[in-house]
DNA sequence: ATCTGTGAACCAATTCACAGCT
DNA sequence: AGCTGTGAATTGGTTCACAGAT
């Protein structure tokens, strides 16, 4: 009996998920300068994916576009909205307001997608209280009480690495079932709470491991290549 | 003849470089916290991979560890450090002094990895001339001036989307190399020129994806929903 | 004619399982 | 005995190429 390979509960590939959530970023876009009809080609061109990458990842929701003519819209951006889960629907709270929190609070990234931040809460005494943004800061103590709404469930985490752990657990105990870590650790949650993990860190190093290739391979070039040029730059 | 797999100039797969720098984060907070020797299992667990595909990754590199022990922390840290690209010795540049940015500036997970950011650029004359943590942020036309260091090849992205690709264009033509997007756009780069993107708004909407799946399930368990859900009302 | 939707083919990445060293 | 290093097997993901719809 062949087993389904492992997926998301919805059939969808986490590879695939990824992507859809890129292409409903452009169909915003599109929708706001007021394009009404796009193809499979620009579509994936403007999401820097492969054309037929992109039928497939659509393919998984249903068949929402026109053969011969593309994909409205308007009503892709529907679908996928409906799909994979409308912004509005989920209000997001930050804990840890240091100074990456305080900048995700008003983040044009979240707000132009429809995401809400309701709520803020820290534990240092200085802050909490106090507001950003006209939201006030709370303890996180009061997290039970502020989450009562079971709508509240997409948690970003910004606290300090040594914290991070500790605070996921109060924040999973009070019903958080979706986290978006900043800390460069490896966050341990129950099975059903999904996290992802954002290491800027990493990201950088990442960087510095193409930069250092490429000057490894510029150098080898050059005492590769007799006479010492290559080709004109490109 | 086998054709090697497309990669890194440096042979090494990109979902391998990934991991490796997370490897060399949590090599560091074992050194720091005095740990001497830590096996694949410990080390895989701690990064919340596989033991078997961590010990993949590290072959890459060559044989740092000794069988029957594990790996000597400093050393294998070391090692990390040599082929992946030693942090110290890339600096870089943050362009948008906006929330993000500033957030960015003295951000723990990059100084904790030994990464100095260099230097601030903007075009807001509101903010052209100030100072951020003792940094002063300078107009993004002197960009040539600041950047003729050689050794300044990573620059962060942190402009609104609307922005990303002109600002891009100029960090390239001033010799940027390596890029770190925020915008939620797609940049358009020459082939030598590294860009990773930060999609903060995909990650949100990516775990909405998984809140609404889990939440589809506990209703349909529920035994609410029969199968799945039909078109659209007709 | 054109562009979508998709099985089939291909390629990359992960995991297994065990040989080989300490 | 214990743990690393790695070919082989498996699983997952991408691309091709064309059938099918408008």
């Amino acid at each position: 009996m062949p087993v389904e390979p492992a997926r998301g509960r919805g059939g969808i590939p986490e590879a695939t998920v990824s992507r859809l959530a890129t292409y409903l970023g452009v169909l915003n876009n599109l929708a706001s300068a007021g394009v009404a009809t796009v193809s499979s080609g620009e579509l994936a061109a403007t999401a820097g994916v492969n054309p037929a990458q992109l039928r497939k990842d659509l393919s998984h929701l249903g068949s929402y576009g026109i053969r011969g003519v593309g994909y409205d819209v308007a009503y892709l951006r529907f679908q996928l909205d409906q799909n994979i889960g409308s912004a509005e629907h989920w209000p997001v709270i930050i804990v840890g307001v240091g100074n990456l929190g305080r900048a995700l609070v008003n983040h044009a990234g979240f707000s132009s997608r429809g995401f809400r931040v309701s709520a803020l809460f820290d534990v240092d005494p200085a802050l909490v209280g106090s507001r950003v943004e006209g939201l006030p800061i709370h303890h996180l103590s009061d997290l039970a009480s502020v989450v009562r709404d079971p709508l509240v469930t997409i948690g970003v985490l910004t606290v300090p690495g040594e914290h991070a752990q500790p605070v996921a657990d109060t924040l999973v105990d009070a019903g958080i079932k979706c986290l978006l870590n900043f800390a460069p650790i490896n966050l341990a949650v129950p099975a059903q709470v999904t996290v992802r993990k954002v290491d800027l860190g990493s990201e950088l190093q990442i960087l510095a491991y193409h930069r250092q290739m490429s000057l490894a391979d510029a150098i080898s070039a050059e005492g590769l290549v007799p006479g010492g040029y290559g080709h004109s730059g490109e």
